[in-house]
DNA sequence: GGGACGATGTAT
DNA sequence: TACATCGTCCCT
C-alpha cells in the first residue's frame, strides 16, 4: 500500500474544512514494525474557546495547551477513565475529533473502529501519543480517496453545551458501514 | 484533600 | 438503562 503522508499544512485550515477533508484519509500507526491502518469515516469539529462543547472553552490548561499549539499534531485524552479519544489539532484552541475508521490493515480479524474509543483501541493510541506530529513519525495521516457523499449531524455526547450541542459539526461518510451508532 | 463530571462502550 | 473507572478541574 502506498502511504503518502499529508503535509502539516493540511490541518492549518478552517476546522470545519479540515473535519470534512479528513474523511476518506488514512490514519497510520506503526507499532513494532507493523503498520496499523484505518480509513477515517467520521469526524467532529470542535471550534475553539467560544465553542462550549470544546475542551478549550474551559480555559487554557495543561491538558488543552496542545490545542493552542501548531496545527497538525495529535490531542489525545482519556474519557470516562477507560477510553482514549484522538483529535487532529487545527490551532487556536480548535481540533477535529476522529470518531470512526474502517479497519484497513494490520488489525486482528473482527476488530472494529466505529466509535472514538474503539478507533484508538484499534490503532493502539493512548495518551503516550498525545502531542505527536501527524506528518511524520510512527503516527501519521496518509492520503486516501475523497468520499463521495458527506453526511452531517449534531455532535454526539455534548448535550451539556447549550446551543452548541445542536450545531451541525459531525461529518461522516454516508456510504460507510463503519460509522458509529449515534444515540 | 476531595468531589463532580465526562467528546464512551458494553452488558442488562 | 446501569455502570465501569480515573484524569482533570475547581472548590460550586
Amino acid at each position: 500500500m502506498t502511504l503518502e503522508p499529508l503535509p502539516s499544512t493540511f490541518a492549518a485550515r478552517d476546522t470545519i474544512v479540515v473535519a470534512k477533508a479528513l474523511l476518506g484519509q488514512r490514519l497510520v500507526h506503526r507499532v513494532n514494525g507493523v503498520a496499523r491502518v484505518g480509513r477515517i469515516v467520521e469526524t467532529e469539529a470542535y471550534l475553539g474557546p467560544h465553542d462550549l462543547a470544546c475542551h478549550s472553552s474551559k480555559g487554557r490548561t495543561a491538558r488543552t495547551e496542545v490545542m493552542f499549539g501548531p496545527p497538525g499534531r495529535s490531542y489525545v485524552f482519556l474519557i470516562y477513565g477507560m477510553h482514549h479519544c484522538m483529535n487532529v489539532v487545527t490551532g487556536d484552541g480548535a481540533a477535529v475529533l476522529l470518531r470512526a475508521v474502517e479497519p484497513v490493515e494490520g488489525h486482528e480479524d473482527g476488530a472494529r473502529g466505529d466509535g472514538p474509543g474503539r478507533l484508538t483501541k484499534l490503532l493502539g493510541i493512548t495518551r503516550a501519543q498525545n502531542d505527536w506530529p501527524l506528518d511524520e513519525g510512527p503516527l501519521f495521516l496518509a492520503r486516501g480517496v475523497r468520499v463521495r457523499s458527506i453526511g452531517v449531524s449534531a455532535r454526539i455526547g455534548v448535550d451539556y453545551a447549550g446551543r452548541w450541542a445542536k450545531e451541525p459539526l459531525r461529518f461522516f461518510d454516508e456510504r460507510s458501514k463503519h460509522v458509529s451508532s449515534s444515540r
